[in-house]
RNA sequence: GGAGGGGUUCCCGAGUGGCUAAAGGGAACAGACUGUAAAUCUGUCGGCAGCGCCUUCGGAGGUUCGAAUCCUCCCCCCUCCA
């Protein structure tokens, strides 16, 4: 067991906030002293589990706490789920099943173990104790804080002075989620920085239950492939962990340069000196970005897959945007046709477009080739025989197998 | 309960009877340049076998040769007063 310097040094790299640290290394201290591993919480959403490599930022520090000898308590907000996460957006969540909840919950397990040892993760779901709770202990629980204390968030402010909308219930989610916290008797509680608030209340709810309040630790939000906006996938900027091993090359590849170095510092395992290294290279021109992007690209892709995957995606985008070529591995599209096919219809019906008007547009754009072949003439024609290769731009191919 | 403001194409946002598939910006896509980077330039950006036709401006009706624009009713949002 590393000494409580070398633990606090591990848990504070790469975090945002973390309150109180005083807290948090009497917590590590005593933990130490008796034994008994720390009980460290994070919440989940319960609806669509597709974890991207944002969410990969927190689970990778949750890991380095279960690496501590720590318990993970993975919470999956099934009760939470149907009020909808106010943050950011205004949208309510429809009601989820108990059938889905459980399937969701599969899926998520399927996905985080990539990351988080099953052993030391429980996964708890918060109807466990919110269902209990009458509509008495909810207004109780609402009494507990002010309009004015949740005017303080951020997005409430914003949202208020901007007259959007603010629902009622809007208010019932930070304290549930802080309810969760004294549920579970969380030591530590992480989430993104925009949880800040959420998580605070969390400590405000344990004091006033005569809990220690939970250490709360904010990690940064992972900007998207935009660079921009924070990485979600109804965004579409994300790059999702079971992606194609291809995709996920691809896509880190395609980061800009600036960008890149963020996803060393947020997503590389690499040592921070090792990084700052790499970073002096490059601008001394010593190694060339794409390089130093590589070597990140094969990193994170081989940490979702295999090395050998990771090898494999590699050796395609060279072939296929290096030199030109293609993939050994082409999406194949299965087409029943007896007469010519119009092109502009076959690229929809291969889903390269999203409609004749557009294939008819990107061939106007001298962006689709057909085996190679450029092709200039909106009225082109198909004849379906064999397999052919169709590419609109540089990204979108399938061989078309005709039958 | 009263008074006022507002809902436009992916987003923001012009447009108050024909010249409007609807300015401008952003996003996105394609082409050039490249390192599938950034920046830049150019083009595209509702649908349709396309120099024409069809559908779109919260919803439903109506006036008109003609409506995003005018009228009626309805739905939703916001602000102020109570």
């Amino acid at each position: 067991m590393p000494s409580i310097d070398d633990q606090i040094r591990l848990i504070e790299r790469g975090i945002v906030d973390c309150i109180s640290r005083p807290e948090l290394v009497k917590k590590l201290e005593q933990s130490a002293a008796t034994g008994i591993p720390l009980r460290v919480k994070a919440g989940f959403d319960p609806t669509a589990p597709d974890l991207h490599l944002g969410h990969t930022v927190l689970l990778q520090k949750l890991k380095q706490f279960q690496d501590l000898g720590h318990d993970v308590y993975f919470l999956i907000g099934d009760f939470t789920g149907m009020i909808g996460d106010p943050t950011g957006k205004s949208e309510t969540r429809k009601a989820l099943t108990r059938e889905d909840v459980a399937r969701n919950a599969e899926s998520y397990k399927a996905q985080v173990f990539k990351i988080l040892d099953p052993e030391k993760t429980r996964v708890v779901f918060n109807s466990q104790w919110l269902a209990e709770l009458d509509s008495f202990a909810m207004i109780r629980l609402a009494s507990e804080l002010t309009v004015a204390r949740m005017l303080e968030r951020e997005d409430f402010k914003v949202r208020f002075r901007e007259g959007t909308p603010i629902s009622i219930h809007e208010f019932l989610y930070p304290l549930i989620q802080g309810y969760d916290s004294v549920a579970l008797e969380a030591d530590v509680e992480l989430g993104g920085t925009d949880q800040l608030f959420n998580l605070l209340m969390g400590r405000d709810l344990q004091r006033s239950r005569g809990q220690a309040p939970q250490v709360v630790i904010t990690l940064p939000l992972l900007e998207g492939l935009d660079g921009v906006n924070k990485m979600s996938k109804s965004l579409g900027n994300y790059i999702g962990i079971t992606e194609h091993p291809n995709d996920i090359y691809g896509k880190i590849l395609s980061v800009s340069d600036q960008l890149m170095f963020r996803y060393y510092e947020l997503l590389s395992d690499l040592p921070t000196a090792d990084v700052a290294v790499l970073k002096n290279n490059m601008e001394s021109g010593a190694r060339h970005p794409k390089e130093i992007k590589k070597q990140l690209a094969r990193e994170l892709t081989a940490r979702f897959h295999t090395e050998e995957a990771a090898m494999q995606a590699e050796h395609n985008f060279e072939k296929v945007f290096q030199k030109g070529g293609l993939p050994d591995d082409m999406p194949e599209k299965h087409i029943a046709a007896t007469e010519d096919i119009w092109l502009a219809q076959l690229l929809v019906d291969v889903e390269l477009v999203g409609s004749t008007s557009d294939g008819r547009r990107m061939i106007k754009q001298n962006a689709v080739s057909l085996d190679g072949e450029k092709v200039a003439d909106i009225n082109t024609m198909v004849k379906p025989r064999g397999e052919i290769l169709l590419k609109v731009g540089k990204l979108r191919y399938c061989k078309v197998c005709f039958q």
